[in-house]
DNA sequence: TTCATATATCTGCTGAGCCGTATATGTTAG
DNA sequence: CTAACATATACGGCTCAGCAGATATATGAA
């Protein structure tokens, strides 16, 4: 993982908003970040299939569904800069918005309601 | 600022190690910043003016030199995210090949030698 | 003024990146 | 098996960021 990698990365404010929520919940499936950022589910899996092919994020299948939460290995100057991301996007609300959206989900896979 | 503004400056590999080295050394003119970064004049200029225009950087002109350097009221979110990519550059070794290059340079305005 | 240097901007072009739609793959239930 | 759901990917189109090269502007010296 490069820097101009993670900056690339970070600069769509799709990704940005993916890696920011998932840094707050730890694990997320599709469906649930697809209904969180309250986008198409093409546009979420391209995107996470970026950030899991440059490293930052690692995936795992849970029977229907695939958990994307970071990867357990980056170097501490990625963590920085991914925690000072979180910090700036509570700031501009943009967090609030989403986790909202997150928590009005009804029947999260992560959540154990029907799972 | 905002940190979808900061990230997608920070996406060009341009951009970020100009960044990276005028956190580094404090403030540069242009055409220090164009001798070490080896690129055409036209093209750190351009990119100087993107990063001023979003309040990154401010410049100051000082007789026939315009020299640019870090914002001084920049949010702490933002310090972070630069000082990490100091640290990461640091570690590719890309700082390393471009302030050699502007050690190598003579006659800098910035050092006294010649303004 | 005229020349030299430093910096900024303009023009035209190309490729990267993003998107929506459709479809393929994988999993589970019946 | 088939149907339903979750996820991934392929396809085609489109916009825009970045580039090189030329030129404009600003400052200083002679």
């Amino acid at each position: 993982m490069s820097p101009d990698s993670l900056f690339r990365l970070l600069s769509d404010p799709t990704r940005l908003r993916c890696v920011v929520l998932l840094r707050m919940e730890q694990s997320l499936c599709v469906c649930e970040l697809t209904h969180a950022l309250d986008l198409s589910q093409p546009k979420i899996s391209r995107h996470l299939a970026m950030l899991r092919e440059d490293g930052l994020l690692v995936d795992e299948r849970r029977g229907q569904w695939v958990h994307y939460r970071l990867a357990g290995d980056l170097p501490d100057w990625v963590r920085a800069i991914i925690d000072a991301a979180v910090e700036a996007q509570l700031q501009s609300g943009q967090i609030g918005r989403d986790s909202l959206r997150l928590k009005a989900m009804v029947g999260r896979p992560s959540q154990d309601l029907c799972a």
